[in-house]
DNA sequence: ATGCGGACCTGTTAGC
DNA sequence: TGCTAACAGGTCCGCA
């Protein structure tokens, strides 16, 4: 489900909710995820504050007095924040009651997510030492990922769903910044100009701002934190649209394979 | 170091 | 209608 769109706009849902309160208790009901929940997390974060809710790539950090609970919501993870009263449904592995009642209710069918909890900088956490830069800041531009495909011979989506070269960059988003920029998906990462990596970089910019501002895209389940959808799917150029005709030319998408993942380009318009 | 495929798990849908 | 296979928004790990 949800690619760095879908957590932001997730935490900016959770954030007003959780900054401030008090951990009451926290419930695990599954804790095999992709790693298991540690199995004291109610005695580590009870009478906790949490102070501040980060993201890092598509991690949600929530900052604590004593650490910091690290998540992630895999292929099918999500949270809602709902009164502690609220019957449990089916994938439902973890509560954190707040002080005034409500709580923060990880949902997540596939299990693929995660719930850890670190005392260090999250940042030196193994998960996330090796990421590289967010891709809405700064240090990541056309520059950058040019100077980093140097001598790459895989194929340049991979090369930008590599979160060890920008983090937070998945399928949908991917495939959207490719023909935004006019670039095959399959083209070698080091065989790309310095002046199609800038191209690159402002759509990749360009379509995660826009996603971001439309609630996330939803394709089958997602919902923001108050049960809302996202509307971004409504301005997918090429995402699971083969065959159906390209925004800018009209002729038909293609839908290939690469690297096990669905990739969907315009032949005529994608170089 | 790089690149690839497998692994984790459940739900939905397409096809026979 | 019912069974089976394929596929789904992620990403770590081990192997060549």
């Amino acid at each position: 489900m949800p690619e760095l769109p879908e957590v932001e706009t997730t935490r900016r849902g959770i954030a007003p909710h959780l900054q401030g309160h008090q951990v009451r208790e926290v419930i695990v009901r599954q804790r095999q995820l992709r790693w298991p929940i540690p199995r004291n997390l109610n005695a580590l974060l009870r009478g906790q504050t949490i102070e501040q809710i980060d993201r890092r790539g598509k991690y949600l950090l929530l900052g604590m007095d004593t650490g910091t609970l690290i998540l992630h919501l895999g292929m099918s993870g999500s949270l809602r924040i709902l009164p502690a009263t609220t019957p449990v449904q089916k994938h439902d592995h973890l509560d954190i009651v707040l002080d005034n009642g409500q709580c923060l209710r990880l949902r997540d069918p596939r299990r693929f997510g995660a719930v850890l909890w670190t005392r260090k900088d999250p940042a030196r956490h193994k998960l996330l030492q090796s990421l590289g830069p967010e891709p809405l800041s700064d240090e990541f531009d056309g520059d950058y990922l040019w100077q980093r495909s140097r001598g790459r011979k895989l194929a340049i989506k991979s090369f930008v769903m590599d979160s060890k070269i920008v983090t937070g960059v998945g399928n949908i988003y991917a495939n959207e910044a490719l023909f935004i920029a006019g670039i095959h998906p399959q083209r070698a990462a080091g065989r790309i100009s310095r002046e199609r990596y800038q191209q690159l970089a402002v759509a990749i910019k360009q379509v995660l701002e826009a996603a971001i501002r439309e609630g996330g895209t939803t394709l089958r389940d997602f919902t923001a934190s108050d049960g809302k959808p996202g509307y971004f799917r409504l301005k997918l150029h090429v995402y699971e649209r083969d065959q159906e005709p390209c925004h800018q030319c009209g002729k038909a998408l293609r839908q290939i394979v690469i690297a096990q993942r669905s990739t969907y380009y315009c032949q005529h318009c994608q170089r």
